[in-house]
RNA sequence: GCCCCGGUAGCUCAGCUGGAUAGAGCAACAGCCUUCUAAGCUGUAGGCCACAGGUUCGAAUCCUGUCCGGGGUACCA
């Protein structure tokens, strides 16, 4: 357990057995931390819950709790009430000045929990079907459910990133239609662009590859179109991930569950649960008797399947595939069909609990000053390559992490480019890098990094602040794990590295002083380590130099 | 119409499982480099936390309603 729980723990014992020497019944007890210094580390406001029960002042209760207490004074360095009646505690300065020690020692380990250990997860992500190059709206999920699965796997589990695409419906149809008609466009035929058919300039670029491949002579309907479109697009999309760091384990596509019948058979059970019905040639699943508004289409009179009947037997394979921990991460346009999933798997009696669905909101563009409704069809987007280009992917991680995922996210390219130079992820990089010229500047004058440094030599209000800031870690990513928002974690380095500029500002590490230099050393060296780890976390580079 | 998000400094956003003076970056203004990286630090200015009620000792945070913006409400994905 972590030394903060225990002190955590150790206060609401102390303090359960003041009320027994006051003869108050107990009450539940919370201890939080305080946001102003000026009161201490921790808080609790027990004297509120208390104050109407037994018709006293707050002040009042509290004070008189407070000389009941007994407290170790090696722990808890001072206690005080404070108006209107907190009861605030000031944890011993050797606390924390112990921290560097066992940061030290952890390393990369520091501040992980082993929830995970020997459980698995399945991260989905990404999931955009090959009809066109990735978006920068596409980005935010990458970058999101890439950074989630590293949490995931920071905490012990063995996580599974997965990518999951339609390729046989409608849209996949569309897109072939339009490369058809673009190819024989290009050789004098005045065949339209199919209703709804992909506008952008890259349908233009596959049917170039085409044509070299495969000459000027295919027919209508040639099975090359889609193939070739498909596999351009896709390596585009895979060289995208790739360009900021994001690498999917495996990729699944509905095509293989209309292969080994798992479509069929999953119809089949939910007939079996009289939740499927015919109507007007089409087939429905009944989800107004499960206490949803209305019944969605599974099998259209045309006799294709909506995206849902594949869906919905993709989850049912995870869900076979025994992972402890599935995590879904959609954008805000499948916030109305996912529960339909849901709903499927709940009447085929698994156990949902273990899924997870993250929504994000949508990237609105804005370009000029002005709204762009970004759409593949129109071919109106930009790519998220051309913004990995523009601004590079460290970039372009962080931009999307330190926003929460279900803000909406206003993407003006052009302040995007301007800011990429005093973009904020150089503020924490720039921290790590401060630190190991520091350390080189050390060695170059025979300091090195020594186990046996004086921890109380760091008394700066400036040293104990950063102190405190590494000991929020831990939780940080305690929190992380139950919400999994990796956004807490950008938030938390921004305040770790402001604390260390801060610190740098007005405390020299190296100098004449040898014990002292030794002690700092110790002290940014642990900074370094987690701040590093919390960058690996989130996928960001740690520069030694910048 | 119904459902889901959001509305916090001029701009982009944190803070939201209730707590004590509401934060950061950018933009504006004023300072700080003979000393480990000024991609930094310090200070000034900037706020009826959309609005109105409610719950509470205490509300930016929870509840209700209104207004504004985005998304969904497809036999598109």
């Amino acid at each position: 357990m972590r030394l903060l729980m225990m002190i955590k723990k150790y206060l609401i014992q102390s303090l359960l057995d003041a009320l027994h020497h006051l003869n108050i019944q107990a009450e539940p007890i919370h201890i939080a931390p305080t946001k102003n210094p000026g009161f201490g580390d921790l808080s609790t406001n027990l004297a509120f819950s208390l104050s109407k029960k037994i018709g006293e002042q707050p002040i009042d209760i509290a004070n008189r709790i407070k000389t009941h207490l007994k407290l170790d004074p090696g722990l808890i360095q001072e206690i005080s009430v404070s108006e209107p009646g907190f009861i605030n505690f000031q944890i011993s300065r050797s606390y924390y000045q112990g921290l560097p020690e066992q940061i030290l020692k952890e390393g990369q380990l520091y501040g992980r929990e082993t929830e995970g250990k020997g459980k698995t997860a399945n991260v989905e992500f990404v999931s955009a079907n090959p009809t066109g190059p990735l978006t920068v709206g596409h980005g935010r999920q990458a970058v999101l459910g890439d950074a989630v699965a590293s949490i995931l796997k920071w905490h012990g589990y063995d996580v599974t990133r997965e990518y999951y695409y339609n390729n046989a419906g409608r849209q996949m149809r569309l897109l072939r239609q339009s490369v058809e008609a673009r190819y024989f466009q290009e050789l004098g035929k005045d065949i339209p662009l199919p209703e709804g058919g992909y506008k952008g300039e890259y349908i233009r670029d596959i049917v170039q590859i085409i044509r070299r491949k495969h000459g000027d002579k295919l027919h209508a309907d040639d099975i090359i179109f889609q193939k070739e479109a498909e596999e351009h697009i896709f390596n585009n999309i895979k060289s995208s991930l790739e360009k900021i760091g994001v690498k999917h384990d495996r990729f699944t596509n509905e095509k293989m569950y209309y292969e080994n019948k798992a479509i069929d058979k999953l119809l089949q059970s939910l007939k079996q649960s009289d939740l499927i019905y015919e109507s007007e040639g089409a087939t429905w699943f009944k989800t107004s008797s499960i206490g949803k508004s209305q019944d969605r289409v599974l099998i259209k009179s045309t006799g294709e399947p909506t995206y849902r009947l594949p869906d919905m037997a993709y989850h049912q394979d995870k869900m076979n595939r025994g992972f402890d921990l599935i995590v879904d991460i959609f954008g805000a346009d499948h916030v109305d069909t996912y529960p339909d999933v849901l709903s499927c798997l709940d009447v085929l009696h698994y156990d949902t609990s273990k899924i997870k669905v993250l929504i994000h909101q949508f990237v609105t563009l804005i370009e000029a000053g002005k709204t762009v409704k970004m759409s593949t069809r129109e071919g109106q987007f930009i790519t998220l390559e051309n913004l990995i280009n523009e601004t590079g992917p460290d970039v372009v991680r962080y931009f999307f992490i330190m926003r929460g995922m279900n803000s909406h996210l206003n993407f003006d390219m052009d302040t995007a480019k301007d800011q990429s130079d005093q973009n904020p992820v150089y503020y924490l990089q720039y921290a790590h890098a401060r630190i190991a010229n520091i350390i080189k500047h050390g060695e170059s004058l025979g300091y090195t990094l020594n186990t046996s440094f004086d921890p109380a030599l760091l008394v700066h209000s400036s040293e104990v602040d950063l102190l405190k800031q590494l000991d929020l870690f831990p939780i940080v990513m305690d929190t992380a794990l139950e919400t999994l928002e990796p956004q807490g974690i950008a938030n938390y380095l921004q305040s770790l590295a402001a604390h260390f500029h801060k610190f740098y500002a007005v405390c020299r590490v190296i100098t004449d002083d040898k014990s002292l230099s030794q002690s700092r050393l110790a002290l940014i060296s642990a900074v370094q380590t987690v701040l590093a780890n919390g960058l690996r976390i989130l996928g960001i580079q740690t520069p030694e130099r910048m």
